[in-house]
Order: structure tokens, then C-alpha cells, then sequence
DNA sequence: CATAATAAGCGTATCATGAACATTTATTAT
DNA sequence: ATAATAAATGTTCATGATACGCTTATTATG
């Protein structure tokens, strides 16, 4: 069999496959997107998506996770794959596929030190510039995503820290669907989920009589989840 | 520069790269799957999704291309990637990532001669067969995307011939839905969207009276896609 | 030729959900 | 004491989803 195997396969050309990571954070009201400064051509010297390489023996989202652990030291990154991107002259280097995750950080989360020492930065993004290879690409459909996403699961609340204003998460979505929500609809929507736990302190960061703070109630959440809800605002 | 890019590339293992295809029919009430028993090791004899390693100097979608044309007949089916699936241990044989594509056909446009040539099959979705490698789970993953897809896209259209009647539109989606639905209600959305030409024919192949026949208005299809709309049953 | 049988086709009432919109409240700074 | 600021809340209206029963066109049959 195992000379089968060889006969089989020894045709074909083997190719470089990727693992390319859109990584969205908010903060300060803005949505950003982190990115790094490409050291290897092709595109050396431009910004770049966070990626690598799949090694050999490394599953696909294994090396993302690695990819997420690397530059922001946190090990439990939320992320998702994207899709393929597998045109033949996307990389002028080799033919390379890359396989886009879009991960979603608290921002407050990171280590800072460790994203400055990969030459890292938080781009806002709407800022954002051409970045190598068709990363731009990759970015406006984990954007799509994201939207489409966001709709259909509360998504949006992993990129919060663990506590929060609803003020907070409305801006939250105002970031990430670019419009304005009316904050008394918004917050009827939220509460009538049920997955917010309402705690006794309050934020005063961004007003004289505060802000109660909100905890994820993540145990319902599953729930609603399993019930196949609708976040639609 | 050549040369860096070697140096660069040369420690990183390369992987064979495949797209298999999700292969949705419609037929006589029924959600069927074409598939076909694999002529290779491993699991040779096994049914599996038709698929395809990807030629060095061959873009993914073209090699999907490719494989339904080759298979079916017809050059200009309507498939989307579905997403990379990348475990090292999915293929026993080599380390090889397979990129997933779902497509949609109309079951009496495709060659049929040739279908059985390559020694494929339709089989009804729901008595679907151990199949190769981790294809099951793709089959699965494709069909919760098909789902989603047709609350938002009134993709099931793709799935019927050129003429159709309104209880065969009806039958599609019951089939992809595994529910009923109220045939009122489906009729009233479905003439809201304004996306059906009402022929002068009739089917009375399924019933006495007979039911008129339909053509999908494409113009007004993209027009209603453009101002993002729901086709939610 | 009359009648039975069958699926196609249509309309209405009710309910749930999203959209629009203005005022009061808690707190701090002056 | 007052002004300033953002947080918090409730109601009405329109639209779309759901539930539900009756009529119509046609063929097969006795």
C-alpha cells in the first residue's frame, strides 16, 4: 500500500501552506486591527496581517493558535477560520495558499510589551493601509464576517473586557457596523437576551453619574445559543 | 532577492493541497449528494466527495472548476468555498489540507452518461453513507451553510430547472430545511420578493389541475441583492 | 354525463418584533 | 445652589411572521 501511496500522490506538486490571522481589538471606541511590519520579501517592509507558516505535523488551527500566543501572549484567543486563499500569484515568492483566521482580543487583554517586541501595532480601522500580498482582501471579508457574525451570536462581547457598560458594548457595535444604534432600542435588545449580568459598581470614565458595569452570563448564553437565537440590531 | 526568498522558504515543509466538492442535487422531492467510490488509497472503495489535488500553476476555485466540470458537464455551476480543512491526521496517507466548495446543480442539466462514468452516484442526503476521510463532516458543515445561505440568498433557485413551479420551489425548501412549511405563507413571501415570472404553462405532471410553471427573474434578483434583503422562511 | 378526488391557489386575523422618538435621573464641577 | 453631562427608561406605530379554512381547476370514475 505504501507504494501505492507514493505512486499516487509523487505527481503532484506539493505547495507552502499558511496560516494568515485578522485580528480585530476595540478600544477607545475604535475598532483596530493588528498588524506588523512584514519582514521577509516578498512585501518586506510593509504591513502585513500576523501569519505563518503550517508546519508539517501542525494542524491548521493549531498554528494559529500559536500564531495568537506568539504576539499577544494570551492562549485562549476566540478565533475562527475565515477561508482559503489559494489564487496562484497571490504570493510572488512560491505558490502559497494561506488559510485567513479573524480573531477577535480584549484589548485590555494583551501583553503590550510582547506585541511591541514583534514590531506590532494596533491600526484603527478605518486607517488602515495596503497592507502586503492580498491581505487587504482577507481584511474586508473577516470585516463581512465579523457583521454577519455579530447578527447571529453576541460576538461582540469577547472583544470587551470582562466588565462593561452597556454604553460600552453599544459603541462596541457602532464600531463594527460603522452607524449609530439608538441606545433605548439597543438596550431593550440586549436585555431581552438575558446574557448580562448587572453588577453594583459603576464605570464613571466617561460620565459624571457612571455607568453600571455588566458581567457575560455565560451559562445562559449556551442556552440561547442551542435555541438558535438572533442578534439582529 | 531570489536567493533570500530560498533561504527564507526552504526549512518549511511543503503539503499536498486538494478541494473537494460538496456536490447539492434536487430531485424528485429530495436532497440528494453526488459522490462517488474512491479509486485510491487510502479508504479506496470508500464513498467520498469528488475531488482533486490542486496543479502547482492552478488556482483552488479553478481546480473546483475543473473537478465539476469534469464530472458533471457543466462549466458554469454555481459553487462558494466552504472553508480549509487542515488536521494533520485527516489524511492517513500524507499530509495533505483539502479545501471544501459546496455547489449547487440542477439535476436534469447535468450529463448523465458522464456522471456514471466516473462511477458517481446521487444519493439521498439523508441515507448518506459512511464516506472517506473527514468528509461526512464536510457534508454536514455544508449543509448548515446551505441553510444559512438560503435564508439570505434565495440560492435554492440554483437547485431547480429553468421552469418550476411554486410547490416544487416549496419541496426544495422543505428539503433543505427537513421541515414543512405552510404553503400560504411560502407563496406570499416568495411573490413579495418579485423574482418569479409567471409563465402561461402548466406542470400537471403532480396534480390534476396543474400548477403554472415559473422562470427566475435575474434582473430583479440582483437589484433585491444589492439592497441586502432576507429570505427568511 | 355527473360526481368524486386531488392538489393548486388565495385572503384575513393575530401576534411578535423592529423603528422612531423625549424625558427624567444621578452625579460632579462650578 | 445650579449647571452640565451622560445614563437610564417606556410608548406608539409599522411591518412582517404565523396560523388557519375555503374555493377552484382539472382528471378519473361509475
Amino acid at each position: 500500500m505504501a507504494k501505492q501511496l507514493i505512486d499516487y500522490y509523487s505527481h503532484i506538486g506539493k505547495m507552502y501552506v499558511a496560516t494568515d490571522c485578522i485580528i480585530f481589538g476595540f478600544d477607545s471606541g475604535e475598532l483596530k486591527l493588528l498588524v506588523f511590519k512584514r519582514r521577509v520579501e516578498p512585501n518586506k517592509g510593509l504591513w502585513s496581517l500576523i501569519g505563518s507558516f503550517v508546519e508539517i505535523d501542525e494542524d491548521v488551527d493549531k498554528a494559529a493558535s500559536r500564531i495568537l500566543k506568539e504576539i499577544t501572549g494570551i492562549s485562549n484567543v476566540f478565533f475562527e477560520q475565515l477561508m482559503a486563499y489559494g489564487k496562484v500569484e497571490r504570493d510572488p515568492g512560491y505558490r502559497c495558499i494561506s488559510i485567513a483566521q479573524y480573531a477577535l482580543i480584549r484589548i485590555d487583554d494583551y501583553d503590550e510589551k510582547l506585541v511591541e517586541s514583534h514590531g506590532a501595532f494596533w491600526y484603527k480601522f478605518e486607517d488602515l493601509p495596503t497592507l502586503a500580498l492580498d491581505h487587504n482582501l482577507m481584511v474586508l471579508d473577516g470585516l463581512k464576517r465579523l457583521r454577519r457574525r455579530a447578527k447571529y451570536q453576541p460576538i461582540g462581547f469577547e472583544l470587551l473586557p470582562e466588565k462593561f457598560t452597556i454604553p460600552q458594548l453599544q459603541a462596541l457595535y457602532e464600531a463594527i457596523y460603522q452607524r449609530k444604534l439608538d441606545s433605548r432600542n439597543f438596550r431593550k435588545k440586549v436585555n431581552s437576551l438575558n446574557v448580562l449580568i448587572k453588577l453594583d459598581e459603576k464605570d464613571k470614565t466617561s460620565s459624571k453619574r457612571g455607568a453600571y458595569l455588566h458581567k457575560f452570563n455565560h451559562e445562559n448564553y449556551n442556552k440561547l445559543l442551542l435555541s438558535g437565537f438572533n442578534f439582529e440590531i
